[in-house]
DNA sequence: CTGTATCCTTAGGGATACTG
DNA sequence: CAGTATCCCTAAGGATACAG
């Protein structure tokens, strides 16, 4: 796109468009909101088939956005941790919020009414409670094995 | 994107990644939304410049899903009005919220607090207010001429 | 005004092999 | 495991020109 080499020019939409206006972001946010993924190839093996370097690039971009926070895993040292920064944490009720939009319309998504429900209603109290360990309510992806 | 071909797989951000998840349709709509533009050429030259071909894709997509309804003007047949449906509108709340959302990150938005922290509060009773005339609050467009 | 139709170019992305 | 490095190819996008 063109405007992307100057400045939002003040517009957030714009700048919201920068930084997860891209599909493949848009899903590795959800893996790292709503299905507990934390490692590189957890992320790797979502549902979507992604790309080696299309993940690393992605994960590069979020990163310099200040979207997550890359650390060691203290268990094994040759393992990385991926995990959403207060930032990208903060986005989660606007993720429900669409989450709920979409549930609405789409046929194919059975997910609890009471669940969709809350989720339109109070946003940032449900994300809340799913940062406490609630994290599987959400997750419509099939078991892959 | 290979999984395009296929369904969502029941999974809701998928369905609006699909939908929303391009950089040009998040911008149309947010021209429909909160610069109430509503006619092709109006939309065409908005602060970032789309080429006619894109836009016109872009239309056909969005109203393809629903989002929007294209009408011919009634005092002049030779104009389309575009504007977005129920659908359409139901994700205003959640455009506010992401809205909200940038303009704490963005050190580059400077919009009045107040209005940040309704988006943020009740999205759904500023997207109401927004329907109803208060329209021009949030644009962020800088004026043209 | 509201688009289509082209042409051309580049960026994005799939596949795969390889590395510390 | 967590990437990097290529290669190749297609689709997306820009720049016009043109048309109903």
């Amino acid at each position: 796109m063109k405007f992307e080499e100057s400045k939002w020019n003040g517009c957030p939409i714009r700048y919201a468009a920068e930084i997860i206006g891209d599909k493949w972001t848009f899903l590795i946010l959800r893996d790292l909101m709503f299905r507990n993924k934390s490692s590189y190839t957890a992320l790797l093996h979502s549902s979507e088939k992604i790309s080696t370097n299309i993940l690393a690039d992605r994960l590069r971009k979020l990163e310099k956005h200040g979207m997550l926070e890359k650390s060691v895993d203290p268990d094994n040292k040759k393992q990385f941790i991926y995990a959403l920064s207060k930032k990208g944490l903060d986005l989660m009720p606007t993720m429900l919020s669409l989450f709920a939009w979409s549930c609405e319309y789409d046929d194919e998504t059975h997910l609890p009414a009471s669940l969709v429900g809350e989720a339109k209603r109070d946003p940032w109290g449900l994300a809340k409670q799913l940062r406490q360990g609630k994290a599987l309510a959400l997750n419509t992806e099939k078991s892959s094995r």
